[in-house]
RNA sequence: GGGUGGUUUCCCGAGUGGCCAAAGGGGGCAGACUGUAAAUCUGUUGUCACCGACUUCGGUGGUUCGAAUCCACCACCACCCA
């Protein structure tokens, strides 16, 4: 169930409630793709710093420890010991990323593994059926992401592929739902638009996808190489033909700016390996901006990362040392680091949420942007 | 005391007459990363007036048009024999 608690402009403050737990929008989804945030941050830690939700992924996942031993676990909740929802992604992603790696066909996608190049296929039905078996609160529909310079020609029949791949998703999971032996009874689908940097394929596919009545829609395709005034302005065109109650969810996004940027103009859900990967490569967010700690001018800086945070790393530790940790490769120094941009970035999440319901977004929003381009 | 091998740019380590400011690795410095093939990858790492010049390969002297590379002596280091 999707309730809007508060509004201002197109910036939306909202409720989503699942079987498992409820969340609060607008949220960033901590991304645990094989079922850990990298850096060795457990779930338990996450429930800590204010994660509300976090998302797995039906390619690794399937390739290990395979979906089936996931289900047997009782599901990926259960396995990674996480007590809120779970929103899996298809393996839609990584027909883009893995481009040199796979083969698009009509029924689906051939994979060759990356872990061992052996050959896997996945398609709509099988990414539903492994996304079943993870036992996820959300799963997305499996769609073909491609490059944002992309040509009209074949973003126009892409797009038209992936709207095929979705209703045969949407009778997939219709089936597995209502299966006696489901897995997970009542697990959630969204809808993803695509259409590269072109307007009217955007907004034709938005109206087509939002005629589905799917559980939520996600705009897919974007910061894969399109400028961020692109990534915009499809936005501002697309978000308006998706369902006014029906939560959003911008894929993959992205920086703090790019949330900002997102929320202004509606979207509810934002998920990005930016916080965990550039924890573990030693760039740690502030308030003030970015600051990559491996430099030679926090050698002996005792200043926590960030005045006033309440993480681990923050509370106990200084510049100095997690510098030192992440420099000596030490496990402890990627923990510090992952936790504290995690944290940094749920903070900004439930600063924006309570920025929206005191209706000051967008003084909020501009002063941010000012502030973090301070260092 | 005798013998053999060695001494290379921050470190390790290639290089045995010109294509060598000198391979490669490490370390250092900096950068990239957006539904995670990523604890990964890239650039850079003698000096400068930097499309060119200068200084450098233990030290000094020599051979040569030309030496990190050849010769002599010296200084250290390692191992072996007394």
């Amino acid at each position: 169930m999707y309730q809007i608690i508060a509004t201002e402009n197109r910036a939306k403050r909202a409720r989503f409630t699942t079987v498992h737990g409820v969340v609060e929008t607008p949220v960033f989804m901590n991304v645990a793709t094989a079922g850990a945030i990298k850096g060795g941050v457990s779930a338990k830690d996450l429930a800590g710093i204010g994660t509300q939700m976090v998302l797995g992924n039906t390619y690794h996942l399937r390739l290990r420890p395979g979906d089936d031993v996931v289900y047997r676990m009782g599901g990926l909740r259960r396995m990674m010991h996480w007590d809120g929802p779970v929103l899996t992604d298809s393996g839609g992603f990584q027909v883009f990323s893995l481009a040199a790696r796979r083969k698009i066909t009509e029924a689906g996608v051939h994979f060759r593994s990356h872990i061992d190049g052996r050959p896997l296929f996945i398609g709509p039905e099988e990414s539903m059926r492994i996304q079943s078996h993870l036992g996820s609160t959300v799963a997305m529909a499996f769609d073909e992401c491609p490059d944002a310079r992309s040509d009209r020609a074949y973003t126009e029949q892409s797009v038209a592929r992936t709207t095929r791949w979705l209703v045969r998703c949407v009778a997939e999971m219709k089936r597995l739902n209502g299966l006696s032996q489901t897995v997970n009874p009542g697990q959630l689908l969204f809808g993803i638009n695509q259409g590269a940097v072109f307007d009217d394929l955007r907004i034709a596919h938005a109206k087509e996808i939002a005629a589905m009545n799917l559980d939520g829609y996600a705009v897919g395709g974007l910061a894969v190489g399109e400028t961020h005034e692109e990534m915009y302005h499809i936005l501002d065109v697309t978000v308006p033909h998706l369902p006014k109650d029906r939560p959003v969810y911008l894929m993959g996004v992205g920086t703090p700016e790019n949330i900002l940027e997102g929320v202004e103009r509606g979207v509810d859900f934002f998920d990005c390996v930016y916080p965990s990967r550039n924890g573990r490569h030693g760039h740690l967010y502030t308030g003030k901006g970015r600051l990559n700690i491996k430099n030679r001018r926090f050698e002996t800086d005792p200043r926590p990362i960030e005045e006033g945070c309440d993480c681990e790393a923050c509370r106990n530790y200084s510049r100095a040392y997690v510098r030192h940790l992440i420099r000596s490769g030490e496990a402890l120094g990627l923990r510090l680091a992952v936790m504290h941009n995690l944290r940094f970035y749920n903070r900004l999440m439930e600063e924006i949420r309570t920025a929206i319901e005191e209706n000051r977004f967008a003084a909020y929003k501009k002063q941010k942007i000012e502030e973090m381009r301070e260092l």
